[in-house]
DNA sequence: ACTCATTATTAACCACTGGTCAACAAGGAG
DNA sequence: CTCCTTGTTGACCAGTGGTTAATAATGAGT
């Protein structure tokens, strides 16, 4: 009923997600090919498709770990022994260098406008911004506007998205960064 | 010295324009192809590279006229009859609209990473800030930290890069547009 | 051992893309 | 009637994502 063991050398969606992981730490998804990552693997751009339904299988299985890591960086600096506000800002600086350290990435979790790619990250996406958003709550003191923490992640998604046009990463944006973070604190916590 | 005056059916820069321009309506850069636009212009593709040196520049000459759009929209809300803080309102309102109404182009104008394209829109994109930095500033009783005005300016944008996933144009938004904006005028005029 | 069903892989193929270029048509100047 | 220039064509290139018939490789059942 299993004729077929998955012999040593055989391709495995493991391999192809490895090597087109690889690629994508310099290359962004338009950048990298099927046949770029089969000729890496030594063997033909079809085979791929045996493992993977299309282009946008592959980048997806592997944004969903960039997916845990933006959650984890956020859990992180929740669970952390800094006071409140400390721990607000660490979350808005957190994001932001998520965002220009990962940049081919995040493009593809929150950017692009692909048919295939959209439907599939837009839930995780959300569930991201969710967690975001009961975070930012439960450190202010005041009960705050839904639509305030809703801004306020726009503000955050709006730097990365323009400063990945002028910086490579999160260092070479790192005071930009942390002015953006405090205005919006004071936007976020000031009573009207 | 001049051997040939360009004849009634011949094919000039502005047909070419116009035809991509009636694309670029429905359709986004990546969609729209040389050959397309040759097709609706019942010419051969090749003919159009005697006009433009590649695709990009087709492009880019029509966005600068969305840049202009862009600042005249600006210009009109600063010079109507409205006090400061509605012309303020106006002002980010109508930066929101222009994105979420004109979403291939503004993905053109500031989002899209695109060698041939970048370096070109990007003076354009430099000069509209400026513009909208002037203004801010021109509206505000007080005098306003440059870096807040930048923040408030990048989450203009960060609003218009996330809502194109979401709607098709300003209507839709119409409700969410106003709450960004009020949220941004009470974060850049509060005092601390 | 031999067959048989299944899994995995290849390579040719499709319809596209942006871009180049030799050839050629059309027309005005001398 | 040449010559020179402006435009235009269509074949071509190298590349893309995706499909598919043929085939190699393997384990199970007899």
């Amino acid at each position: 009923m299993s004729p077929r063991k998955p012999s040593t050398k055989d391709l495995t969606k493991e391999m192809i997600i490895n090597e087109a992981h690889k690629q994508f730490i310099t290359k962004d998804f338009q950048q990298i090919s099927m046949r770029s990552i089969a000729k890496e693997l030594g063997c033909s751009h079809g085979a791929i498709y045996y493992h993977f339904k299309n282009k946008a299988e592959i980048f997806y299985a592997i944004l969903s770990d960039y997916f845990s890591e933006l959650n984890n960086t956020l859990d992180e600096n929740m669970n952390g022994p800094d006071d409140h506000n400390t721990k607000l800002l660490n979350v808005f600086v957190g994001y932001m260098a998520f965002g220009l350290n990962n940049q081919s990435q995040y493009e593809l979790m929150f950017i692009i406008r692909d048919s295939e790619i959209d439907g599939l990250s837009q839930e995780a996406a959300n569930h991201s911004y969710e967690k975001f958003a009961q975070s930012v709550q439960s450190l202010s003191k005041a009960e705050l506007l839904i639509s305030d923490i809703h801004s306020t992640f726009i503000a955050l998604h709006g730097f990365v998205a323009h400063y990945r046009h002028y910086v490579k990463n999160y260092e070479e944006a790192k005071e930009a960064v942390d002015v953006h973070a405090k205005f919006l604190i004071k936007a976020l916590t000031l009573r009207e």
